[in-house]
DNA sequence: CTCCGTGCAAATACTTTGCAAAGCG
DNA sequence: CGCTTTGCAAAGTATTTGCACGGAG
């Protein structure tokens, strides 16, 4: 059926590339990841492959930070916190339940099947650097 | 201090615009609103005012739809529903409490601020349309 | 006169797409 | 051979920016 004739080597490090990383990498870094091991990559197969697992449901993406989208590889539950100043990308654990989906569903008359929850703020790293300048 | 010297006709109305309605816009929708009234408007201007609405809080990023950033006019602490057919965005009461905000930052040593919460799925127009079809 | 806000157009940035060549079964 | 995947470059779309002009104090 939907079964890929071709494996391809360079799909399947792609996907390990966005596994292998807790950092939520944007198409850009994967492809800088890669392109020493593949230097014949180019950006746009790394575009649609990652379109690709995302409409798959392989890998969910994290949503736009500084104008990037950047993806995640761990598709169990759980959120994410966005550094406003550099941009990191950090998981948590154990957020808020997403069971609420259901109920937002019957309320709204919608049919909710995800729910992305996502903190902002300023993260430690750059807490201290900031802490240490003031 | 930070109080504007020109008051502008113009910036007001782009305000007025996201605050006026229910459609979460983009600066596009924005522009094309105002055009009418406003016909020397440029579309720089509207993505000006926005981000700086945006920075001082007076107006609030829903996201990126569809490549488009969303801003809501509406700053009190609510969630949104996101459809992933046709783009809409709707507003979800009851949406986050603050305090899991300060939980997070205690666990993760982050200073969250902001917690964002999205639901993301089919809407009910969307839902009617694709029964007829199937 | 001095500043701020703006129109306009050019510049950026990210992502998508068309097409011919190459890979796998 | 038939179908999928890819490189490359061009196209597309969203957003930002430089600069000179116009209005308000």
């Amino acid at each position: 059926m939907e079964r890929r004739q071709n494996y391809s080597r360079k799909r399947e490090a792609i996907l390990n590339a966005v596994r292998g990383t807790k950092l939520h990498p944007s198409a850009e870094w994967v492809y800088h990841e890669l392109k020493p091991s593949y230097p014949d990559l180019s950006l746009g197969t790394v575009y649609r492959n990652l379109a690709q697992f995302k409409s798959d449901g392989v890998i969910v993406s994290v949503g736009t930070v500084n104008g990037q989208e950047r993806f995640d590889g761990a598709t169990n539950p759980h959120s994410h916190f966005v550094c406003d100043k550099c941009g990191s990308v950090l998981d948590i654990e154990g957020g808020p339940r997403t069971d609420v989906c259901s109920e937002v569903s019957r309320r709204y008359g919608v049919s909710a099947e995800r729910c992305d929850i996502v903190f902002r703020g300023t993260c430690a790293s750059c807490r201290k650097k900031s802490e240490k300048v003031g």
